[in-house]
DNA sequence: AACGATATCTGACTAAAGTCAGATAATGCT
DNA sequence: AGCATTATCTGACTTTAGTCAGATATCGTT
């Protein structure tokens, strides 16, 4: 009753009945749940026809019907492309709108609903992130970002409040070499966060500098993503888009009390060099030559 | 981005589309999904039609057609049930019993392949236990069993290593006053498992005594399964059979390392008394009037 | 202008799921 | 024995989802 097997197929029948139960929740509106989610994709911001075909995996004459029926109840309008006239794109209507904040509003309560019931509620949070993470785990997508942007600094301030709990002195950013927002923007450097359907679950800076290296700062992974092997795939990408801008050699700061980004470092290429800035945080210096 | 609502919502897409995955898998043996389905609840032991219907959810007239194309593909056999002969019972044949094992056979590879995707199973395990129980939280039983049975003694297993890991000084049952089975099994006291689906996740004893009251002993709940209120409802149902039993005074004794446990106790009638034995273990001491 | 590629739409289909009104047979109760 | 109730089955439907082969219009390229 224990094996690890039992313990996921018992999960797998646990959520396969709720899903049911959040379908039938879509349907509670009359409404068909193939016309449903597309009117839910279009609300959500999913214009262009052929993007939530291919989202929601229907064939082109399903999908047309599926349009058709949803603008005879005058829910939505279709229009050429403006580039391309064979592309259609869908807008919802006024009613439409109405009728989508009346999903918005079901799926909402639905949450929360599942919310009240439970007392610890953050324990239950953090373990939906994990698994979510788990789930979509090859949809995971590395974008290139401003660091300045929300999804950026939202994992800033994640990796920041990390970094206080684990340095026994805590940490202050402001004592910190905080690298400047123009060093992490192309042509100099870049940021990447690491997105999982619409959370930003991990992020990594590359600095440009003016000494003939640029550095790898703010390596982060959420908690509910670790396992998945994306420090090293955000660490793939930082590199390959080094290389990309003609850089040749990379250096990095860490500390000891980050005992798995160590491991990281060492098993990908990277050999420890002595100290090479002032910065009162970190106690290891890695390089690697691309 | 960052708002409960949202994550269970993220938790909700990532989960829909896997289980649309899973379902698919269960069409790999071209079969419809409803026959599958009902031929998977048999395999699990649901033999009764009027059972499986309602497990299902199907209407009499599907269920009817479900069981007739099973028969005729030779998988499974009806007989009246021999108390009731409106009603039926279905077994598999041999036949059956080998497609059977074949969809077991693919959602344990399921299984298997999802946890081998992730190098922290256990955290993924624990994260998949909380949000199982959770789900299926109205559907926990509360069983009496014996305090020998396989469920109990797992209870009971996790239980003692819970105290090992909580108390300063370890936990040794055999310097404990371990409560003898016979005193906790009717007429002198009971045992409850609470089980979710076939997990056990919570137990509690009535352990009768010879001195004029009962004792509480072993309340526990599994750590996936906290916040969900259990540890009230299994102290309610130890409380109802006690009364059923014409006790009339209970007492029981804890540690002051299980806050928890202390802090229900306040909160529902009980109030702390001197020692009344020599356990080494506890130093709280508790008693309820019925 | 001609031509192949692309995006969508339409018509004609099938499979699966689900609904509903009886029919049939067994049961429990008086 | 009579009668309402219950469990299942059957026939006759509808709805939803999905498939596939063209038709139509537009685009990019030559």
């Amino acid at each position: 009753m224990l094996d690890p097997v039992s313990r996921v197929r018992r999960f797998n029948r646990a959520v396969t009945s709720a899903v049911g139960a959040l379908d039938t929740s879509f349907l509670g509106r009359g409404r068909p749940l193939g016309a449903a989610r597309v009117l839910n994709a279009i609300g959500h911001g999913r214009s262009d026809v052929a993007e939530i075909r291919d989202y929601l995996g229907l064939d082109s004459g399903l999908m047309s019907r599926l349009l058709r029926s949803l603008e005879d109840d005058g829910l939505i309008e279709t229009a050429a492309h403006e580039d391309d006239a064979r592309r259609r794109v869908a807008t919802l209507t006024r009613a439409g709108r109405r009728e989508f904040a009346a999903y918005e509003a079901l799926s909402n309560a639905q949450a929360e609903g599942f919310l009240a019931q439970h007392s610890q509620a953050e324990a239950l949070l953090a373990a939906m992130d994990l698994i979510a993470s788990a789930l979509t785990r090859e949809r995971v997508t590395l974008d290139e970002m401003d660091p300045r942007s929300e999804q950026a600094r939202y994992c800033l301030g994640e990796y920041y409040a990390e970094l206080g709990r684990r340095f026994k002195q805590g940490f202050d950013v402001s004592l910190s070499r905080d690298p400047d927002a123009k060093d992490m923007r192309r042509p100099r450097g870049t940021f990447i966060v690491a997105m999982s359907d619409t959370l930003p679950i991990g992020c990594v800076g590359l600095k440009g500098t003016d000494h003939g290296y640029a550095e790898i700062k703010r390596l982060w992974v959420a908690p509910a993503a670790r396992g998945l092997r994306l420090g090293r795939r955000l660490m793939d990408a930082a590199e390959a888009a080094a290389r990309g801008l003609g850089i040749t050699l990379l250096r990095l700061d860490t500390n000891s009390a980050l005992p798995e980004a160590a491991r990281l470092y060492r098993n990908t290429g990277w050999s420890e060099i002595p100290r090479f800035n002032d910065d009162p945080y970190p106690d290891l210096f890695f390089e690697k030559r691309l």
